[in-house]
DNA sequence: TTACTTATTGGACAAATGTCCTTTCTGACC
DNA sequence: GGTCAGAAAGGACATTTGTCCAATAAGTAA
């Protein structure tokens, strides 16, 4: 966390030190739920290694996978995070996962007199609405197998680590759909041998 | 646009002063193009009076609109904004509209020594994530039926002043396709006489 | 290795959505 | 009123995607 803070350029050491004093190791075990439904989000998760996702439940109850978090990145119940409001959303340890957590408590007090950390989470904040305007403008118009094949070119590492079931809710489709899919891009394009 | 952002009671009066001193007064005619796909970014607009949309180009080369942008509400490009990088969206008027335009280069010099307006552009950012969550948990499991039913929910302004080409491409359905759901719709819940 | 669980694939059919057009409706203008 | 242009609706058929299961494949523990 410390490397990943200091290589934005942002901060004062003094600044970094405080950061790191106000987290705490974890380890969040596999299928374990750190933020539920409901809950208002009251901390930050940095990922030193491991690997989660977030999801939520649409009107007919399904799970929905909403994104996916990787090592050395920070992940939150950011909506919540933000608003202060019950979470949409899930937070869920696909691998055990090795995490510093930090409380909002301790982040609002960074925040409060320093405009590097104002700038930190402003830039925070459009890095995330960057990424969901790649998702919207993919998920609006494009066919399924384009938002796969999407998928391939910008995130090859998914299909490395996600069960295909949360990688066809990401997908906005079925995994019987993406099955399908799967299926028909190994007959065009077959693997060379 | 005064008043918009003193309501926020972010800001100072001699940097209310600042940011309308910075501000030009245009009027952007029906159906012209103010940012091109392409363009990099340079300013923000914050609508008076009128209505705006963006849209963007599919793979398909079917025209897509990305949002809508309403009276006394800023508007940018805004992940080109942020990126300093090309347009994927083109910003037009889809009516005659009344704008304030304020340039990059104003609002940065804004931004350089305030944490007060830090603390605006993040919670700006912040509130467009937010947007975009909401837009993202309709988009990927839910039937264009409920999407339709949502927006006359939630934006039933909508309805009122956008062509229903816009609208069906906002809800990543095809216009014959929102025709079908409206027809189904009005069966269903018959207007009282 | 065996047994058991979980992940992934795939068949058959149904429902949702798209494509291509034509028709109807509405509003602006003469 | 009559004409025209653009917006909206809708018929007929094609394609995409979903549903419900059953069949394999892969992974884990005994």
């Amino acid at each position: 966390m410390y490397q990943t803070l200091k290589a934005l350029d942002f901060f004062t050491e003094a600044e970094l030190q405080e950061a790191m004093e106000a987290a705490t190791f974890h380890i969040i075990p596999k299928g374990q739920i750190h933020i539920n439904q409901g809950d208002v989000c009251k901390d930050v998760l940095f990922i030193k290694k491991g690997l989660m996702r977030s999801f939520y439940y649409n009107s007919e109850s399904e799970e929905v996978t909403y994104c996916f978090s990787f090592e050395n990145a920070f992940f939150t119940a950011y909506s919540s995070w933000i608003q202060q409001k019950p979470s949409p959303e899930n937070i869920q340890a696909i691998t055990d996962t090795e995490v510093y957590i930090i409380k909002r408590h301790d982040v609002l007090r960074l925040q409060e007199n320093s405009i590097n950390w104002q700038k930190f989470f402003r830039t925070q904040a459009e890095g995330a609405y960057i990424s969901l305007e790649n998702r919207i403008m993919i998920l609006q118009r494009e066919s399924a197998e384009k938002r796969y094949e999407d998928l391939l070119e910008r995130h090859p590492e998914y299909l490395q680590q996600i069960p295909l079931n949360y990688l066809a809710s990401y997908l906005g489709i079925t995994q019987r759909h993406l099955s399908r899919i799967r299926q028909n891009l190994a007959n065009l394009k077959p693997t060379v041998i």
